[in-house]
RNA sequence: GCAGGAAUGGCGGAGUGGUCAAUCGCGGCAGACUGUAAAUCUGCUCCCUUCGGGGUUCAUUGGUUCAAAUCCAAUUUCCUGCA
């Protein structure tokens, strides 16, 4: 995929949040049919930092991965490590100052200095730093929320623009995050002050289901509805691929979503034979069954291995096991995407 | 044979008179996970239950006591020394 192709058809991106797909090469991670992947920007900034990777040549070179690289801001982050209170630090008008948990070495993460690590990472599409909050936030909170993820949009662009030379000298994308959770009157002037400015992409940020696990669609719809429509729209987190179908309808082509990786680690592998798509492959049922774990899938794991197999990997701890449950999980959900894009 | 020591739920191992159906770990059964502090976390795991509770347990048998997994005696088995 070409990066101007981008958010023109359907697209998933699993998340290579510390510089790879868990548990899997990046060899592996080609063969599923992944096209671009998400990186970020705080859990590089922490780990390699803007020197180091700098001097590696980016992460696509450290990877040797030939693909697109979007790398999120690290504004989620400053919401669940920082807002939550997981971490010591503050979020202010100029960004997130906070502690490493680990090393406890001070970092200032402000929109200029989040652009300049997703620059030096070489990432393909660059995001805005935002202001995300928890879910269930004050009109107030909100409010503020939308102001701050505005004012970081434009500082970011503008740093993007005058530092870097923009899109135009880069050949790199710079999307923005569209804030207002449950408001939908602060999404929709969210949606179009940052539209004004201008971004080649919009993200819906904030929470996509709500503590039911319900999908928050009218808010998703507010952002499409007062968005560029030649633009890609990234719906961030999204999700499980029941969610994934129906976002999708709305206008969402680019998602991202942990799931696909963490559910594989945890054993809950996706299936089409199964009632609700998910086997839990540790379960006693599984022990002496000799199908694939998806009878329709085409990947490495079930043209090859038994969910037997699978699950004697899992209850004695092996490795192998998880890395060929994230090759199924991730090929199931690149398989949904071709799927969803040929109709 | 003599002298010590030990026997607890599938396993390991706490508890040494009442708050013990019995800490905890493993194993087992299930569930959760949505811009990754997550190869993680949660619940259940003697029997029955209308989830309030009820019934039987701590090698076996008998005893002491208002009350015993805990004290006493005998028996059985195992471990360690000495012969």
């Amino acid at each position: 995929m070409e990066l101007k192709d981008f958010g023109k058809t359907l697209v998933f991106m699993p998340d290579a949040t510390r510089g790879a797909v868990r548990a899997l090469t990046t060899q592996q991670l080609k063969d599923t049919g992944t096209e671009a992947i998400v990186t970020n920007t705080l859990h590089l900034l922490m780990s390699l930092g803007e020197e180091k990777i700098k001097k590696l040549g980016g992460i696509k070179k450290l990877m040797n991965w030939d693909g697109i690289v979007l790398t999120d801001s690290g504004g989620f982050q400053v919401f669940s490590l920082i807002h939550s209170g997981k971490w010591k630090g503050v979020v202010h008008d100029n960004g997130a100052t906070f502690k490493s948990p680990t090393t406890g070495k001070l970092y200032e993460l402000t929109p200029e200095s989040s652009i300049d690590m997703q620059m030096a990472i070489n990432s393909d599409i660059l995001v805005t730093l935002d202001d995300c909050r928890k879910s269930d936030l004050s009109r107030k909170d909100a409010e503020e929320s939308v102001e701050r993820t505005i004012a970081w949009a434009k500082r970011c662009k503008k740093h993007f623009d005058e530092v870097y030379g923009g899109t135009e000298k880069t050949g790199k994308l710079l999307s923005c995050v569209v804030q207002g959770a449950k408001f939908l009157d602060l999404r929709e002037r969210c949606a179009k002050e940052l539209s004004s400015i201008g971004f080649d992409g919009y993200n819906f940020g904030g929470f996509v289901v709500t503590e039911k696990g319900d999908l928050v669609l009218d808010e998703m719809r507010s952002v499409i509805e007062n968005t560029p429509t030649d633009k890609f729209k990234y719906a961030m987190g999204v999700g499980k691929p029941s969610d994934i179908r129906v976002v999708s309808k709305l206008g969402y082509k680019v998602f991202d979503t942990v799931l696909v990786t963490r559910n594989a680690r945890h054993g809950s592998l996706f299936s089409s034979d199964i009632k609700d798509e998910v086997l839990r492959i540790k379960n006693a049922e599984f022990a002496l069954d000799e199908r694939p774990i998806d009878s329709l899938c085409d990947c490495y794991t079930c043209k090859n291995y038994s969910r037997a197999y699978i699950h004697h990997l899992f209850r004695v701890g092996e490795m192998t096991g998880v890395t060929l449950a994230t090759i199924h999980n991730l090929r199931y959900y690149q398989r949904l995407i071709e799927g969803l894009n040929q109709n």
